[in-house]
DNA sequence: TGGAGATATGAACATATGTTCATATATCTG
DNA sequence: CAGATATATGAACATATGTTCATATCTCCA
């Protein structure tokens, strides 16, 4: 059981991922870390909104940030978010045949 | 890579999870399924807050609900939702040494 | 150095969200 | 059935949040 602090935190990371726009930008990076640029074109974002949600997943170590010259290279933070992701990508993957109830 | 049904499905799941006070009853019903009565006392919230949030995280699949005369019982949903919370507890548990950073 | 390209930031706005208070609904017991 | 207990719900409010637009900052190269 977490203490307090830690409960905190974890919300606050759930509360990150818990947006559409955030998730697809974790998405994206878990599948090819890419640049700015690049995130905001394959999620038909605009640069700005990319830029806004990269500097909390940053802050929050989801996302890890590194410069190449004028381009700033982004990846996810470690393996436990990864598999995390994973987890949930697999838990609404599969969910799908409960759905039928009558 | 999840479609965008499930993406918005992933994001709805983690933003639930993303708020302290569900994330608490979702941690206390892990350590220990209960009724809402006994839920509101060891959070020490009130009981219309508590069932507000119970609702959602019942719809979401997160909890589950039974029914005992009076009562209600609220426990975790399935064994992904209680794994990846480990996950997550984990994670949090982890990444305080790597705070360290000078 | 100056200008272009890439990213970051700030202000403003509309909307979403968590909480409280009051009250409704359901279940059991006398 | 009437009352008590347990839970659910609705309205209202203050605050938080995501997005956009405009602009600032940083980096490279001619």
């Amino acid at each position: 059981m977490p203490n307090e602090d830690q409960t905190i935190e974890m919300a606050e990371m759930f509360r990150l991922m818990g947006d559409a726009t955030r998730l697809r930008i974790i998405l994206a990076c878990r599948e090819k870390p890419a640049f700015v640029n690049e995130l905001a074109a394959r999620l038909g974002s605009s640069q700005s909104l990319i830029s806004h949600h990269l500097r909390l997943l940053r802050a929050a170590r989801i996302l890890k940030a590194e410069r190449h010259g004028k381009q700033v290279f982004y990846s996810p933070a470690d393996e436990h978010i990864s598999s995390m992701i994973a987890d949930m990508v697999h838990h609404v993957g599969e969910t799908v045949a409960e759905e039928a109830d009558v």
